[in-house]
Order: C-alpha cells, then structure tokens, then sequence
DNA sequence: AAATAAATTTAGACAAATCTAAAAAATAAT
DNA sequence: ATTATTTTTTAGATTTGTCTAAATTTATTT
C-alpha cells in the first residue's frame, strides 16, 4: 500500500506525468530526451514500473500513468513546486537557480515534513513559476491561462505563469518591470516581426515585447 | 577539487567522525555497528575512501580521517545540524524526530542553498540537541560540558545538550519542566541509586533524576 | 507489397553498494 | 610457543540503474 519509490524511479514517475497530455500516449523516446537517458535504460524502467502498477505499458505500443501512479507523481510535483516556493519566498533565491536543488529535495521521503512545510508557507497555491502547487490531497487550481501570443488587443490581463526557467528570461523580465501578476494589456501587434507592445498598470512608458518571449510568457485574463 | 561524494560515502565520513576520537584510531567492527552494516561491506568502502584520500588506513590497523576527510565530515555535520534546527524553530518538529529527516537533508548538495538557509535561520550555533553547528569554514564553538552525574553539587549550571534523542527522553524533560537551557543546581546526590535531586531556577518543588537520566543530560558550570 | 527507415526492445556488460561464507591476520589464552 | 578466539579481509553473488550493440517490431517510402 505505501508508495515506496527509489529516487531514479520518482524521475520517471515525474516525468511521464509531465510528458503525458490528456488521452494521449508517451514514447521511449520522448522519455528518454526528457531524462537525458538512452531509450534501453527507459524500457528497463518502464518494465519495472509496470510490475510496480504505476504505468499501463505494452512493449511498442506507448505508456502512461495509472491512477496509482499519477497519485505518486502529484506526491512529487507537490513537494517540488513547494521547495521552489519555500527557496525563493524564504531563502531569497531567483526563479532561475531553484529547480536544480528542487530535483534534489522533492525526493526526502518524509510526508510530515511536506505538510509542515506547506503550512509554514501558508499553504501556498502556486509556485514562483507560476504552476500550480497540488495540496495534501493531490488537488491543485485549474490555470486556464494562455500565451500572450494569444491574448487580444486591449484586454487586461495579469501574467500568471512562465514556461522558462533561464536567467536569461527571468533578467529580461526584470529589465522590462515584469513579474508574475503583473496586469498588462497587449495595445499593438506588428504583423512584421509578430512582436507586441503593451502597457503594464501603473507604468507610463509602452513595453515591447519579442514573439520569443511573449511564447513563454503566459497571461489570464481578468 | 570540489568534493564529490555518494550518500552512503557520506554516510561513512560521517560516521568516522563521530567515532573517532583525538589521537585513537576507528576499527572496521565499530564502524559497521555505527552504519548498521556488515564489516565487510566496511572494508569495501574504506579502500574506496582511502583512494579518495579522505581516509588514513592501513589493512587490520584501522583508520582515522585525513584534513580533506574532516573538511568534508564537518560540511555534512554542519547541513545536518542546520537542517535539524529548521525542522524544530521554523517547521514545529519536536527534538525526538528530526534526526531521521536529517539524515536525508543532510546529502543535499547546493552549498548555496545551506549557506541560505543558515543566513535564513539567523546563524544559529547549536542544534536542537545542543550540538554545535558547524560556521561556513567548518569552525564550531567547543562545548565543556560534562555529565550531570559529573555537576557538584550547589554549583550553579545550565543545561546545554543531550546525548539521547529519543521520545522517551524528551516526554521525560518536557514532564520534569527541564530543556535546553535551563538553570539548575544539585541540591543532593544518593548513594544507594546514585540518583540526584536538583532545583530548577524560577520553580520551587525539587526534581529528583535518575541515574540514567543524568547520564545523558549535560550541563554547562555557570 | 517490398524495401527502407525509425523506434523499441533484448542481450550482455559494467559500476556502486551491499551481502554471506571462507580465508587470513592479529590478539588472547593456555 | 602453540592453540584458540576475535577481527578483518577476500571471494563470489546480488540488486539497482545504467550503457552499447544487436535484434526485433512498427512506421514510412517507394
Ligand atoms: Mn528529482
Ligand atoms: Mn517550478
Ligand atoms: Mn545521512
Ligand atoms: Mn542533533
């Protein structure tokens, strides 16, 4: 009954639910590149985690998580979305430095340590990326959240999530005054370059935005 | 340059450490006992570490760390204490369980990150035991501390550490109105039991302790 | 429908960390 | 000084997770 999951096990576990889009399937392959892995070493794991029930898997025809298996795999992402929260909020670190040392500690095995941990945050919904942080029961907020590439001229709408985790992004962002819930409302795009420009609340001066990074940056609409 | 170790080769550099005693030397059994091992599987890892060069041992003749070794021992002892801190100020853990969970934090590798957390936990200098926390370059503050079973009496003392950590321990002081700190004095000592009667600072019913009891308990000579 | 290409699995090997049982060395006892 | 006991090391296996190279299956072209 008790999830008992080596740490090379978690990574998978994470990464098929990360890989797995509704009713689709996942590949060797694309595991394989998402873990920097060869695709011999995924069929071995995956004929693991099939005895272990954790993927429906049949040798050529494609996996992905069971019921069971995308319980341990919130379990994961849960603990990984609150590290990040808890090195950025409490130990001041930048978005873009948390995620390695995030791999590392989403696999303490300890649950009372989580919940501890969620409670002394504050039982925090998101994290500084802006995903969704699933509770104690695997519950997370639904983010129906687009690219701003796609949201309309002139409708206001507050910047949820980022889809990069590179310095490089979070410099530009911080250059250009932009954070996650910054409220901003797309006034022009140019067909040219497919860039945008836009107006961030409470700022004077227009913002321009590259198609790159408006790809990346992703708005709800208020 | 950078250390580089495996959890379980930190688990035995730590453990030497803790063993090891100035000038003597460990043996391969006491080591096993320590990591719950067989003495075997000790000698295997000692051939690894000593071609680390983190360990002096000669075959049959025992061993004891090198500079590199205590470096490195001193580094985990310190993320260990750190964490158990964290785990007992911040998360409410209670002294009797955070050993465990240390254990696991303690093979954390970002070394930013402990340095955080220790600017985050304001610097503390000793753990939830009474241990002294490693600073940044390995430097502890010495503790004096003897016995209880060692304190004269009517000498004026401060409880400083325990060397047990178990719940029975803690259910005990927490029942005597007796932790990390406390002022107190002997007031007499027993011959037949060896059990001792001693008055807490600020409460004035006498508090009559074990000889087990003062074994473990350690105080500070004001 | 073959032939070719791509994806996946199998076979066999390897490193890390552990174990049991046997051999060797060091200590202790006679 | 032998003999017996204890401690330590070696030999050989095992588990986990990985790899390369070869075989197999599926998908795509011709
Ligand atoms: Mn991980
Ligand atoms: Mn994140
Ligand atoms: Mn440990
Ligand atoms: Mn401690």
């Amino acid at each position: 009954m008790g999830s008992n999951f080596s740490v090379a096990e978690e990574n998978y576990i994470k990464a098929v639910y990360h890989l797995q889009k509704p009713g689709a399937i996942v590949t060797t392959n694309e595991l394989a590149a998402e873990l920097q892995t060869k695709a011999a070493s995924v069929t071995d794991m995956l004929k693991k985690l099939k005895q272990k029930k954790v993927l429906n898997y049949e040798p050529y025809r494609g996996f992905n998580l069971t019921t069971e298996g995308r319980k341990a795999a919130l379990g994961i992402v849960r603990k990984h979305r609150l590290w990040e929260y808890f090195l950025v909020e409490k130990l001041q670190f930048g978005w873009d430095e948390v995620h390695e040392v995030a791999e590392e500690l989403e696999h303490i095995t300890s649950k009372k340590l989580i919940d501890k941990l969620d409670a002394f945050l504050d039982f925090p919904r998101f994290d500084p990326h802006g995903d969704p942080i699933p509770d104690v029961n695997g519950k997370m907020q639904v983010q129906h959240d687009i690219s701003l590439n796609d949201l309309p001229v002139n409708t206001p709408a507050e910047v949820s999530s980022v889809k990069d985790q590179s310095s490089e992004l979070l410099d530009l962002l911080k250059h250009k005054n932009i954070s996650i819930g910054s409220r901003l409302q797309v006034t022009r795009k140019f067909g040219f370059d497919q860039s945008i420009e836009l107006r961030i609340k409470d700022i004077a001066a227009p913002v321009n935005i590259s198609l790159q990074l408006a790809q990346v940056l992703y708005v709800k609409p208020l």
